[in-house]
DNA sequence: GAGAACAAACCGTCTGGTCGGTACAGAAAG
DNA sequence: CTTTCTGTACCGACCAGACGGTTTGTTCTC
């Protein structure tokens, strides 16, 4: 594995989350992404020997994405509640982060990925439940995952644009679910 | 419109519905909705002369059930945050309503529609935007705001079968969202 | 029998994937 | 040093199947 190589595959991966992002699944095409990566149909499936593996290389890369900055989180000392709706959060808090930066919009372009294919959903589905497990073991599961939802229902807001709350607002929410998080981590049961 | 024709469109929507709610979108193509409902391609386009034409009398279909539910409960001594909530849970509350039946998994089919292009999401936005502007004038609007995103992300999750709450937990959060709903419609700040 | 409701063969386009070939860097051979 | 060879990275024309939509013909209903 080159340094070319490596470069060429992350443009790829690029120019792939950029159109999932920007234009929906079903633009999504071997010749568009090619071409926004400025690289040939040959050089795509050079690397990407299929669609299938491509989708699969995009996935697994917002993974690591997400558990690399999720663990820095917790290493800052927030608890694992707490952490977990930073993440949402982290690119306004901390734009200078962008190294292991890792967007609503990119998780979205993820969770689209599920919903065009049930069959492939189920790949990813034992991945996601045992990172789940946890929340529901903390000193107030109830508000845990009350939490954990509305975080995620926020995101696919944000992202079809609908119904979104003004930005003063969704600050307040956000506040309001830090508050929550950090008593549930410190153990108070409200 | 004769009955005939009524009960054939009835036949296809609920068959295209059906694909998506089990197979994702990708697998809905016209010959596997006219083939599920037991109908040939030609007489589907008959009905719904383009795919464009299945998928919006699909959302319609299903925002007309959405708001008829949404009134219903409403007239039924629910607040607007409590009749909402309730939405959600309709099903398994009161199955035998089920000529108005609407269940999340349904409303995921629909969510799933846009996800698969920006464009057509776009279409929509207006009329989803006014129901949830109601959501923002409320008593408490952060905490209605959080119900609501909550909800959303409980249908998501369901839907995807990821990390999902297990049934007396899932209860226990209705329950928690449910008393949340009243303080707020009863205009209690908490 | 007339129009509505449907059937089924067919067509053009789009798209995932194949395949033969090119460019080039370095190793091996002379 | 130069020639030959080899493997990596990439290109772009092409193909086969899938899919949306058309056309033409048939059946059912009033």
């Amino acid at each position: 594995m080159t340094n070319r190589s490596l470069l060429t595959k992350q443009k790829l991966l690029d120019a792939a989350t950029d159109i999932i992002m920007e234009q929906g699944v079903h633009h999504l095409t071997l010749d568009e992404v090619a071409k926004t990566a400025g690289v040939s149909k040959g050089g795509l499936l050079y690397h990407y020997p299929s669609k299938e593996a491509l989708l699969t290389a995009i996935v697994e890369r917002l993974q690591t994405e997400q558990n690399e900055l999720y663990e820095s989180l917790q290493t800052e000392g927030n608890g694992p509640v707490e952490a977990f709706v930073r993440l949402f959060d982290e690119t306004k808090l901390h734009p200078e982060r962008s190294a292991i930066h890792i967007d609503a919009e990119k998780m979205i372009a993820f969770l689209t990925l599920f919903a065009v294919d049930q069959e492939y959903a189920e790949r990813w589905k034992h991945d996601l439940d045992t990172f789940f497990a946890q929340f529901q073991q903390t000193s107030d599961p109830v508000e845990t995952m009350i939490i954990r939802y509305a975080l995620e229902g926020m995101m696919m807001s944000e992202h079809f644009n609908v119904g979104v709350a003004p930005p003063a607002l969704k600050q307040d929410i956000i506040a309001r679910l830090i508050e929550r998080a950090r008593n549930i981590d410190s153990g108070k049961t409200d």
